[in-house]
DNA sequence: TTAAAATTTAGAATTTTATTCGATATGAAT
DNA sequence: ATTCATATCGAATAAAATTCTAAATTTTAA
């Protein structure tokens, strides 16, 4: 698993290309788009589906809609044997926790965290990972304003 | 801007938990698991999207199928005036930069950027976080796997 | 509490899009 | 050249989105 051939061409990308910015872009106006029949866009995106390439359709919502007002980041360390990250799926389990990556140099993990207010955030720290076997100690940067936040990946140009 | 009442209710909850889990779901089948009608359920996510509590609809791409295996954050020290993010905007500007977070602290930047290889990354800060003006100085972190990378809500349940 | 106004919903009609499928083309391997 | 696999097109069909109007519900104000 995970080894595998994707072999994109340059329609597969154009394809991405659209899709990243606008998941709900219908296979008509793809089609125009690349001059193309719109049941051939729908053979490549379920291709793509298939092939994991696309991994998920998903929709961006408002973080301050829900009164999400508050986003951290916390190095934790841990005492993982490496490359099993026990704790790491444990923290991953954590709804609030967007992000968890296993990181070089202090042997531990960067994680991601949204809260309504810092008192959330206060409440996650003491009862959730404070409840969590293995966590050694911790260190928390918070986010005073975001400036980007997107996901989108940069799609090759043509050659 | 940014002062407005978005007054969503449990149905909104409901629609905006399966979109966030599938933005593709069609009102069919929306309205048929919340027990109402298509258009209703049409109506509601217009709404969504017009109060932007719904940002924007986009498919999820696997790094891996573009060849994008690194991941990393860096730590920006700027001589930015507070509050006046014009090496923030900067960054923001840059494909590979996908985060771009004001932190307390430090008085600086998180960035999150992704790059091909550790050569890429290389080039990106060299070639391009260098020529940028009001850098003091850069702390990266290296992202060896990644255990969770999501940016689901959590959406409050029945009171 | 009641009445008017505004909003939301259902359901049918219509338009648009997705999906299927056979025919044709393209390309690589034999 | 022949076979096999893959992609595309384009028409036909199925499904979904969208529009619209009347009825129902909720909100507001009297």
């Amino acid at each position: 698993m995970g080894k595998m051939e994707y072999n994109l061409d340059q329609i597969d990308y154009q394809i991405l290309r659209i899709m990243q910015d606008n998941a709900r872009t219908n296979n008509a106006d793809i089609a125009r788009e690349l001059g193309m029949a719109p049941s051939a866009i729908l053979e490549r995106v379920k291709k793509l589906e298939q092939k994991e390439v696309i991994l998920q359709y998903n929709a961006k919502i408002n973080p301050n809609a829900l009164d999400q007002k508050m986003l951290s980041f916390i190095f934790i360390k841990a005492q993982d044997i490496i490359g099993v990250q026990k704790v790491g799926f444990l923290l991953a389990e954590i709804p609030e926790v967007q992000e968890v990556h296993d990181i070089a140099g202090d042997d531990g993990y960067l994680v991601k965290v949204r809260t309504n207010d810092a008192a959330g955030l206060v409440d996650l720290m003491r009862n959730t990972l404070g409840k969590i076997e293995g966590i050694i100690s911790t260190r928390t940067t918070i986010v005073l304003e975001t400036v980007k936040e997107e996901q989108k990946l940069v799609i090759p140009a043509k050659k």
